[in-house]
DNA sequence: GGGTTCATGTAATCGGTTACATGATTCG
DNA sequence: CGAATCATGTAACCGATTACATGAACCC
């Protein structure tokens, strides 16, 4: 009962403002697809079951050539059950990372591969943490902000995003310093910034 | 092809020591299931394929009353298989946290009801943080580990929990302070230690 | 007598991913 | 001419969770 968070993000998107399937993903990608992602497929599943159980309805738009627009709202249910989860409490969501079973296991690993392992693993997070910074720089998305308050809820899911980059890169970088070997002694770049 | 997790901490395990199914979910619960759950069922069914793919041999060990324990340890191919894994790359695990679908969508829950989800979300986050401190000050976990490295390794799996639950717990007591009200200003007790 | 441990499994369901399928329009 | 955009969907599969089923032995 506390799960279905698919189904409330979409009952969520659709309270903002009443749209189609197509552009339901859309909003995904551009703004919480950081730590939320949901495919079409997904995305027209969970319609079709949300109007079956009453919580949206369709307005079909026909158009020329292209497929009708199917555009969903909220009924008055819907809405109902978009403010009863929002207030509902939430435990911490559970640590699933496949990179700590290699860890686990990795003692007969030589040390020069997993390193190289844990190299890649630091500089996709590095990536990562660029883009959260980048998106926290970038003044226009929070523009469509209607309220301070919602502002700083957009703010700080983004920065949540960062804090746990943050954290995870200065896992990894003590762990390499712990499992050695001296990463490549010929460094001949840039000193590796802290 | 870089998935499959379950089935090669399966293998891992097996290679520390053949032993049954049972037994192997023991082993999730009590080592790695903080960061990586199997239930039964899935590992049963993961046995059974890794039989079929012939990484793992059976010996069964007829027992009275009992059904017979099927002991599995690894053929010369699923060591092969656990040991190409351990050394391939692996991306950042992404993060999906329920509770920042719920922020992005708050504005219309009032403030002191959504602070007590934080606070929920908090509370339950320094719970699991006092339990990796406290099997990190256990030192029989790490009396088992076979060489200064393996300690190492287990530590560190640990050690990411615990720098998680910080990122998490910094990033509430944040976010708290920012979406106010000030926490029942009434406060008889002790004052919030920062 | 009732709960826990040991030990095996099956079935149903759910949430998510990948791939397939269609078809007009618009932009470079 | 080909790719991207708009717009709908289906089917197959995979990994994980929950519940169901059996049955002896041991401990309180």
């Amino acid at each position: 009962m506390s799960t279905m968070s698919l189904r409330h993000a979409i009952l969520g998107f659709l309270d903002l403002e009443p749209t189609t399937g197509y552009t339901l993903q859309q909003r995904f990608e551009g703004s919480v697809g950081s730590f939320w992602s949901a495919t079409q497929s997904q995305i027209y599943r969970e319609l079709h079951a949300l109007e079956q159980d009453g919580q949206v309805w369709v307005q079909v738009v026909p158009q020329e050539g292209k497929p009708a627009r199917k555009v969903y709202a909220l009924t008055a249910s819907g809405r109902a059950a978009l403010g009863r989860w929002l207030a509902e409490p939430i435990g911490p969501p559970q640590l699933r990372d496949p990179l700590l079973l290699k860890l686990v296991f990795a003692k007969d690993v030589p040390p020069a591969a997993f390193d190289a392992v844990l190299a890649r693993y630091q500089a996709e997070l590095e990536a990562m943490r660029a883009e959260y910074t980048a998106r926290l720089g970038a003044p226009e998305i929070f523009a469509l902000a209607r309220s301070p308050r919602e502002r700083t809820l957009w703010e700080l899911s983004l920065e949540n995003g960062l804090r746990w980059c943050d954290a995870l890169i200065g896992w990894t970088a003590d762990a390499r310093r712990r499992l050695g070997p001296a990463p490549k002694p010929r460094a001949r770049r840039r000193p590796t910034r802290a």
